[in-house]
DNA sequence: AACATCGTTCTGCAATACGGAACACCCATG
DNA sequence: CATGGGTGTTCCGTATTGCAGAACGATGTT
């Protein structure tokens, strides 16, 4: 099935980009003819998923938004989140998000910004690493087989650059049932999350992000207090529909 | 290229089918042996657009998040607006959106939740009517080409039926610079609209919403007022990231 | 003005998508 | 327990269809 194959590379091509390609320029990146290109794309932007700008280049279209969106409905975390998230963003004022694992991945399904200045602003459905996160270390802890560990590269001087010592924080976090990133992943940055469980599965995690000043005056004990009862509204919430 | 036009078929299908659907159903829907959809569907879940729940059901994957969302980061006014709603929202504990012409229906492009109980809560990249809502009235006033006006459904009482009728709304919207939606699209939901120009050019429309007892108890000055400070705040930092 | 590059259309050839058939499997019902 | 209808999956011969090169007009650059 090289043809749908051939269309998804020029899909997640555009996407990606973050500009309108021309045409020339899209069938380079994707290695064939110009005319091949052409034939390719054509039916994409018969569908919305893309669209032409004034000269005639292409970009993501607003189909593949309301693709998407319609995704992120379905996920019954997303909406059991978002009202606490928002309740815990606006009490402290600070950032709030939901991070599951899919596909070996985490991606942040959820947020509710706080109101700072300088504040932590997480593009949703973006992915984060494993092993420079709070929710990593919960996810290796709950749920190792749920996300992919591989290489173990250095953002910042914080990181945990050894199987070792990740194991070590990895049993710390599944003992204390919460985990923090101290400056793990990028400098001036510091997250305390704690697991959604619903009936002992690892269904998402709730993060707080904080400017790294600002962590520590407040102190990990409340950072640890608010993300542990937004966690746990979630998972009352989830438990509330089932039923 | 029917191929393509196949898979698009199955992605819209899954996408707006809202629940995990089962290869047999598939291929009832659209029509196809079984054999056809497996084929079909294969490359849409190995690039993670599509996914497969325990049953073996399909569902849409974050794959379509992912590129949905990337789609909305390229919109630069997206970007400008975030912030300035969500001052506007904090502020006021209602709801401001922005809504922006695409592909001849309006948008709603980003926005920001207020924290009443009783709250308007539109979905990101669903579509709003354009006879019967605030933000329809300015586009027609200032870029009547940018969407398609065909049939005047009613929706409420106060739903403007006839063009004449319209033209008179729109009229008055363009000399004064803002639109109001009192209960004409949906009853019991009154929307205060103004527009986002940059040198001239309607590039969307900041919208407030709010329950009708609560517009009426605020005032229309007020609402007017707090929309068209946010909608030239998103024009300021359009103008500012241009240069 | 000459040139280069672009987007688009056309066409013969070859690749490949098509759908029926066959398979193992699961769960209902008899 | 046996039977039946349903499922998801794989295989394969056929002919439909996508492929790339060439040619065209349009655009904008040296």
């Amino acid at each position: 099935m090289a043809t749908i194959d051939k269309a998804l590379d020029a899909l997640f091509l555009l996407g990606q980009a973050g500009q309108a390609l021309r045409l020339a320029d899209i069938a380079r990146s994707l290695d064939m003819p110009r005319s091949s290109a052409h034939r390719i794309l054509a039916p994409l932007v018969a569908r919305g998923l893309l669209e032409r700008d004034a000269h005639g280049r292409y970009q993501a279209g607003l189909g593949l938004m309301t693709l998407g969106l319609a995704c992120a409905r379905r996920e019954p975390i997303a909406h059991a989140a978002q009202p606490v998230l928002e309740a815990a963003a606006h009490e402290l004022g600070e950032t709030f998000f939901l991070v599951v694992a899919r596909g070996g991945r985490l991606v942040v399904l959820e947020k509710a910004e706080g109101d700072g200045f300088l504040r932590a602003a997480p593009r949703l459905g973006s992915s984060v690493p494993v092993h420079a996160t709070a929710v990593g270390k919960l996810y290796l802890a709950h749920a190792p087989d749920a996300v992919e560990l591989e290489a173990l590269p250095r953002y910042t001087p914080a990181t945990l650059r050894s199987r070792t010592a990740l194991a070590a924080a990895v049993a710390e976090a599944r003992s204390r049932g919460w985990a923090v990133n101290d400056e793990e992943w990028q400098a001036g940055l510091c997250v305390a999350a704690a697991p959604v469980l619903v009936g002992g599965r690892l269904e998402g995690c709730v993060a707080l992000a904080l400017v790294a000043a600002r962590f520590h005056a407040l102190g990990t004990a409340a950072a640890v207090r608010r993300v542990r009862h937004a966690a746990e509204g979630i998972a009352l919430r989830l438990e509330g529909e089932k039923s």
